[in-house]
DNA sequence: ACCCAGGTGTTTC
DNA sequence: GAAACACATGGG
């Protein structure tokens, strides 16, 4: 077993299943998976996915969730809804989640171009040739490589790690690797995990539980639960 | 009054 | 290329 596996397990005992997406229109996690598979409903589902994605970037979730909530009760949340509400009135909906004149405008191109290009429909678009497909989503303006992965992996039910801030911060404290580069840190997890949907699932959100507590930009490393087992060479 | 959050794009050395 | 900066709300 090696080591990122061996946190991976760890972290699962410690702070048990995340079951990170989707999100219920009462703003609730719901479970991901079922009897150990992971299984979205629905395009609606996949498309919330998508936009929890893009309007999490660099914000608390319940800032987040405070949007999704706006958004499902002025109509739902689809590309057509998006499409026909007006840009001030998409940015207020929005407006908790932060960057809103930005994300408003994200939100929008990438409502866009699944219906321009993809009307086939989300499940069926992010089910095609991985590599392809991503850097299909990674050419569209505001998103990212993190972004990009999450809604691969939570609203496509593809495998691939998504390595956010707190990802590289783990793998540097714990001397894995000096890079900050998001394709390089990626890559790391790829090659280390076995290639298991549930694991890349888990793993990101139990990072992201971790980081939460513990493993910030100033750490706790005191109390941390993976005090022994973290290299911690320094405090990067 | 700080620091931080499930980043990304642009500008500037 | 890397580093610095803008984007913005809400919680601790």
């Amino acid at each position: 077993m090696n080591a990122p596996y061996k946190i991976y397990s760890a972290l699962a005992s410690v702070f048990g299943p995340q079951g990170w997406w989707p999100v219920t229109p009462e703003g609730h996690v719901r479970p991901l998976y079922k009897r150990g598979r992971f299984k979205l409903r629905s395009d609606r589902e996949r498309f919330e996915v998508a936009v929890g994605a893009i309007l999490t970037q660099n914000t608390a979730w319940t800032n987040v969730e405070r949007a999704l909530v706006n958004l499902n009760v002025a109509g739902g949340i689809s590309p057509e809804t998006v499409l026909k509400t007006d840009s001030a009135r998409l940015a207020g909906l929005i407006r908790s989640s932060g960057y809103y004149v930005q994300k408003e405008k994200k939100l929008r191109l990438f409502s866009e171009y699944l219906v321009a290009k993809h009307p086939e429909g989300l499940g069926k678009w992010l089910g095609g040739p991985l590599t392809g497909v991503r850097a299909e989503i990674l050419s569209l303006w505001g998103i990212g490589g993190e972004t990009a992965d999450s809604i691969l992996l939570y609203a496509g039910a593809r495998k691939t790690f998504v390595a956010d801030a707190y990802t590289v911060r783990l793998g540097r404290r714990m001397g894995w690797f000096e890079t900050n580069d998001y394709d390089a840190v990626k890559n790391f997890f790829e090659k280390a995990l076995p290639r298991d949907l549930e694991v890349f699932n888990e793993f990101h959100a139990l990072i992201v539980a971790l980081g939460k507590d513990f493993c910030k930009p100033r750490p706790l490393c005191a109390e941390c639960p993976l005090r022994r087992l973290c290299g911690k060479k320094g405090v990067v």
